[in-house]
DNA sequence: GTGTGACTCGAAGTCCGTG
DNA sequence: ACACGGACTTCGAGTCACA
């Protein structure tokens, strides 16, 4: 699973989970509205600079941005 | 602090910590050397992917490469 | 074994709009 | 409130020669 798609998830689910829309989002974080949607689609590699200040608008650690922690990856044998 | 100095130094420091050269690095991430040594001394702001193709070959979590955790930051008043 | 400037090129990122 | 597209600018990705 490539890099951005965990990160794409994890953006959508911290986002939802602060009850933000992508442009709220967008503004505290100083990103483009239309670019934080590509994210959240997987379409991009974000350098760590976005990464990072999207973590501090959401007040999240970046780890939690690019973390592949599964939850429904038990695999039965 | 911006987040690419912070990549700049834990990256060396877990490069260090593995014994490896830059040149052997690059060859395990499939990164050209010069470019290494451009992270290495914050040049750039690394995208997600070369964050975690380096973190692969370091066999360490992204996280470790990413994380402002400092060491000697207390602050003695 | 590493730092650096110069270079090309394509992806990152912005700004306009539409449904 | 979001997906998606086009046109645009900026900057990271990647390589080379040289100190």
């Amino acid at each position: 699973m490539e890099i951005r798609e965990v990160f794409a998830r994890n953006l959508r689910t911290a986002r939802l989970a602060k009850g933000l829309s992508q442009e709220e989002l967008a503004h505290r974080a100083d990103i483009d509205r239309t670019y934080i949607s590509s994210l959240e689609r997987g379409v991009y590699n974000a350098s760590i600079d976005v990464v990072d200040r999207l973590a501090k608008a959401l007040e999240i650690e970046v780890a939690e941005l690019l973390s592949r922690k599964k939850s429904g990856t038990i695999k039965r044998h």
